[in-house]
DNA sequence: TTGAAAGCGCTAACAA
DNA sequence: TTGTTAGCGCTTTCAA
């Protein structure tokens, strides 16, 4: 059985009150006893029940994540880094992290509720926002902090963080039409997700810019993975009149495409382009390495939990809403540069 | 302010205990004063305080999970798939999954030992053993509930989980030696690694069976990312006498090499055959296909954690460790099979 | 400088 | 059928 306060009072023929006085450093206990007391309660191993604590406290140190996840096999290297950034900020800041994982939908906002109900956990971060986001509408009529990543249609007022996709997707649309580029495709997930529309409208006007149109028959709406990368590449490439330069939301499509562009005995870089949006660690060395647009999930995922847990407590946030402006990351897949290869022969 | 037991009493004007019996549905609670107490309860939306009934019941409800990361940059798809089929099974069954990355090592200890001592959970899952496992030791000596995916070196009695790594990596060997392999390497992880060593031995046990060696200096180690198995595949092929197999010992170092031979200009199935070990997602789709050994990570993730959730409530377990026969995935990455594109043609 | 007592919200043994 | 009481382990007034 774990030691309590009260063991330890027992031990050192103190009232508890006093043991947790000492404990706690306060000025009105005599240097005695607070050695004496802080003594024996690390000899008899005693840590103090985190369940007491709370719920005297009448809070949960403990912040919550729901991951929305899209069937079974969930199996995305971007949630795995976000997941350790802001796992790893909220260790260092003493909280718990309660991970949750359900696709969107009616299931999911009742795990918000259930937390919200049995009051679980102290606020929540919010990852992968929907233009019309019914966890924050729901959150905001409940009055429980949250942070997220990602916007939304509306302009609001709450802490987040998001990189400006908008701004990514328009460096894309220059490089490639700086290579000559004017057959572009995209593949965008559900356009109800926020960064879907964001993106595509970058690269829309960033393409304009330069007269060059995004027509509809190139616009291929996947799910994100690999697999859905590979079956929307597939059917631009079996266009009658296929695209020269194919820009992926994010780098898992842009794989999968790649795969497609492969299977046809095509190469990636020159017979077509291909771009992706993350850059996830395997982007560095696919073959061929991947042209993308840099977004720093980790550091996000910390920055946004560190928001969080200050909101909770109460403390000042400087910047409340940040837009990350994201780098392009030139690499050999979209054809601008020699591979690797030739360039050591 | 959430509404309590307390108020719930007050406005039907009995007592707090009767209320409470009511909910729960004691046979000691008149009819009407159950319906009368429950039907309020709904109307002032009343939902007990977990933190209330934790501290009351001596427990938390909740299972620990401390993934092992290496450095930042954690971005695996094997543990994202992991994550989702534990947390499945955790809400189906009503646990809450409290998630910590730290990497392997003296702080991962702590952490173990912080939630042990404060309580926080009511066992763990341990994924990824070592072969001499200082987690395991910890919670055996301290008598905390886990169950475990992998194995030690030393037999145990706890429950557990695990793929026969041997064995699938005998099918891999055998597979390779009749498409008339005989010089084949292997990327294998740190062999501290329980998995490491079982999938080496694996292989060579299945060369050796067709009188072919596994020679050192084609044993190379990774450390499971996509950049070492490009790493590792590099010094392979720039080798005097570079193998004509290598056998990765999971996908995503599989796709690094993969990548190293591209890079080369070399064909991956005909001039090299390359082998993974875990079917992710990806696997389907590369380029070309990854021949690899299957691994249901998202069931054995529901196995493990349902298993806890028995071992902490006191049910029966079954089968206590559960080893699964894995089976081989043929694709064209091994060079066996035509590419698709020449079927269809 | 210390301790008694109340209370966080809940469950359960025991009386009535 | 219901209520009183105690207690889970802790923090924090308020007296002594």
């Amino acid at each position: 059985m774990p030691v309590t306060l009260k063991d330890v009072a027992e031990k050192v023929g103190r009232s508890i009150t006093t043991v947790s006085r000492a404990l706690h450093d306060y000025d009105d206990v005599s240097a005695e006893t607070k050695t004496l007391v802080k003594q024996t309660a690390v000899e008899m191993g005693y840590t103090p029940s985190s369940l007491a604590q709370r719920l005297q406290k009448q809070q949960t140190d403990t912040i919550g994540l729901v991951l929305p996840t899209f069937g079974p096999r969930f199996s995305d290297p971007f949630f795995s880094e976000l997941l350790a950034g802001i796992g790893n900020k909220a260790a260092e800041m003493g909280y718990d992290l309660l991970v949750s994982t359900q696709p969107p939908g009616e299931q999911e906002l009742d795990a918000y509720k259930k937390l919200v109900d049995s009051r679980r956990v102290d606020g929540f971060i919010i990852v992968r926002t929907r233009r019309k986001d019914t966890r924050i509408d729901y959150l905001l009529d409940r009055g429980v902090p949250f942070t997220v990543f990602g916007r939304t249609d509306k302009p609001v007022n709450f802490p987040l963080v998001d990189e400006d996709g908008n701004y990514g997707m328009r460096l894309i649309a220059e490089h490639l039409v700086r290579q000559g580029h004017s057959r572009i495709a995209c593949i965008a997930p559900d356009p109800e997700l926020a960064f879907s529309t964001q993106r595509l409208n970058g690269l829309r006007t960033g393409l304009a810019r330069y007269g060059v149109k995004l027509s509809d028959e190139y616009i291929r709406i996947g799910d994100l993975t690999h697999a859905s990368g590979y079956e929307q590449g597939s059917i631009l490439l079996d266009l009658p009149v296929p695209p020269t330069a194919i820009v992926a939301c994010n780098d898992l499509m842009a794989f999968g495409a790649m795969s497609a562009v492969q299977e046809r005995d095509l190469v990636v870089g020159s017979d077509i382009a291909i771009t992706g949006f993350d850059d996830t660690p395997m982007a560095e060395h696919s073959h061929p390495p991947l042209t993308t647009v840099n977004q720093p999930v980790h550091i996000i995922g910390g920055m946004v939990c560190e928001m969080l847990i200050k909101l909770i407590k109460n403390e000042a946030i400087e910047d409340k809403q940040i837009i990350l402006k994201p780098s392009l990351v030139i690499r050999q897949s979209c054809g601008c540069l020699p591979e690797k290869r030739q360039k050591v022969s």
